[in-house]
DNA sequence: ACGTGATCATCT
DNA sequence: AGATGATCACGT
């Protein structure tokens, strides 16, 4: 995928620019591009999000940043089907799995992705091409005082868990809205952790990730 | 291996 | 059908 050349300057370029897609579809931006498409996504999990990305000028690269840092948004796409149910989770970032003592919600890496996110639904529906695939309109979001919360809260007894070295008795049904889950190439992976007495131990590498009842009622009360 | 982009495949 | 645990590709 080619890198993007320029990035919008302001919040108002980047939105004028995502609903300039909305409508469009996958084949119509690829072609645009001149990206090849693959079938499927089986092997491309990743395909529809980069090349939104390129549309938008996200910058790319793997840090643990927000997708505009100069502007303070964070890029997703969001699969949904043909009625408009969101599909998958979504993956927010990597868990910290040691040197955790002192990190607080308000300095995790959660909380300050999820300050802003500017969602972009495309149909996922795996019965429609992905050439015929439509982008919907853009949902710029800012999380309520009550979702901060729910997210707060979620993340608080997932780290309480973590840093009592119980990440192994976490699984995805802990949490309302946030929920950890395995984030690696395969489950036999491993990257420290916190273990028994608070030595070091090693696990398969976890995720954050948003449940779809909460980015379902992100994208319908502001559709 | 880590962190990004996520969806897949299986089980309930 | 929906959610959980597992997996795929890429850049570093």
């Amino acid at each position: 995928m080619k890198k993007a050349l320029n990035s919008p300057a302001s919040i108002d370029e980047l939105m004028q620019r995502a609903e300039s897609m909305a409508g469009l579809t996958l084949g119509q931006l690829a072609n645009y591009h001149e990206i090849e498409m693959p079938k499927d996504l089986k092997r491309h999990k990743g395909w529809v999000g980069q090349l939104i990305e390129l549309e938008l000028g996200a910058l790319a690269g793997s840090k643990p940043e927000q997708d505009f840092v100069h502007l303070g948004v964070e890029l997703k796409t969001i699969p949904v089907s043909r009625t408009g149910k969101v599909l998958e989770t979504t993956y927010v970032t990597v868990a910290p799995l040691t040197d955790i003592q002192g990190l607080t919600w308000q300095n995790s890496v959660v909380c300050h992705k999820l300050q802003q996110v500017l969602w972009i639904p495309v149909q996922g529906d795996r019965d429609i091409p992905l050439a015929h695939r439509q982008i919907g309109s853009p949902i710029l979001w800012r999380p309520s005082a009550e979702e901060s919360y729910l997210l707060q809260q979620d993340w608080e007894e997932i780290m309480e868990f973590i840093s009592m070295g119980q990440v192994n008795k976490v699984t995805a049904r802990h949490g309302e809205v946030l929920q950890l889950r395995p984030k690696a190439a395969n489950s036999q992976v491993l990257t420290d952790s916190i273990g028994k007495d608070g030595q070091l131990t090693q696990t398969n590498p976890r995720g954050f990730y948003l449940k779809t009842q909460f980015t379902q009622r992100i994208l319908s009360q502001l559709l």
